[in-house]
DNA sequence: TACTATATATAAGT
DNA sequence: ACTTATATATAGTA
């Protein structure tokens, strides 16, 4: 009744050497294999320790993938500003229960300005240089809708307001013991040469 | 001819719910051995794969282990800014001479600043809601020191002047074809948990 | 920490 | 994408 056997379907996993894969088809889907498992993993151990994570991987075609909980950016930030330093990304709005649904909107475009940089291919050199979160990349800018950029362009403004009037208190407060001189010149320098004011 | 045998060495394995370990000690030991199994996961996918990874935890207790090849560091630029992005701190100083030394004192001020923050310890808090890091509110700002202060100053100018710019051009072309929407489908692989590609 | 029985991940093959 | 045999990771225990 039964149909001879085939020999066997499968001989099952094989051992491998870590090492890189030659084969280009073969790499890519050991890459996805791995890569779910890896964020799998990831995630149980959150679950379960309850700690946080960030996974961030780069592809061999270069494409960026991502894992984290409760965000990849919470993660990062963590890892950069350390302490007590409230982080730009990750501030409180709570008592102020009006802005909640703007709040998700904001939520929802960040996330869509999130992936669109991701999209992007990245190029193989990253020079030196330092960037702070307030650099924000012109790129990403540009790659703004008319409405975004309305609402980050008001927002900027008050915070501008708000910086500044900060630096100058502290000026005040600070001028007499303050040593080093990040020097206006260079600060304006920057200025000038794109505003001409 | 068999001594009796003691019952079982070990039952072995059980299964296990993924859900939070109660016990403090038990989810320590889990954290300490998962975490080893992840790490050694990420290098293998690398080596075999060839991409980048970095991975960035935070124990229960709150202490933080990353993995990275080649570097936590670099892979996380390359994640926040894809292309060959220049900071707007060092654009474009190129035409003037002068500026140049400039430059590199500032840099290497801000290296010192962000090596600084980041040998602080983190503290436990930002559990509410978040907001847009361009909507910075003002505690953040007051912790800021004098120096950090008057290069956001710096920066932000720059940034608003660029965000200024790019709502105007905008403005003008979309006028006529207002369809703003948050474009692009296409973006998969980003917080996207459990599937595969 | 070290051990082992078992749960899970996954290399090949289809 | 799906399957299967096997390699690996790991929960509970000593």
């Amino acid at each position: 009744m039964e149909p001879a056997k085939q020999r066997k379907l499968s001989q099952g996993r094989k051992k491998i050497n870590i090492e890189r894969i030659e084969n280009t088809g073969n790499r890519q889907v050991t890459f996805s294999k791995r890569r779910q498992g890896l964020f799998k993993k990831a995630g149980e151990l959150t679950t379960l320790c309850g700690g946080e994570i960030a996974v961030i991987t780069f592809s061999p075609g270069d494409k960026a993938y991502s894992f984290g909980n409760p965000s990849v950016e919470h993660v990062v930030e963590s890892l950069l500003y350390p302490d007590n330093y409230t982080s730009p990304m990750q501030v409180r709005v709570g008592e102020d229960g009006l802005r909640r649904k703007e709040q998700q909107e904001l939520d929802e475009f960040q996330r869509q300005l999130e992936a669109e940089k991701r999209r992007t291919k990245r190029s193989e050199q990253m020079k030196s240089g330092n960037k702070f979160w307030w650099e924000m990349p012109i790129e990403s800018i540009n790659n703004m809708g008319m409405e975004e950029l309305e609402k980050m362009r008001g927002a900027l403004k008050e915070l501008k307001l708000n910086v500044d009037k900060k630096a100058e208190e502290k000026m005040m407060k600070e001028s007499t013991s303050l040593k080093i001189s990040l020097p206006d010149p260079t600060i304006r320098n920057i200025d000038d040469r794109a505003s001409g004011e």
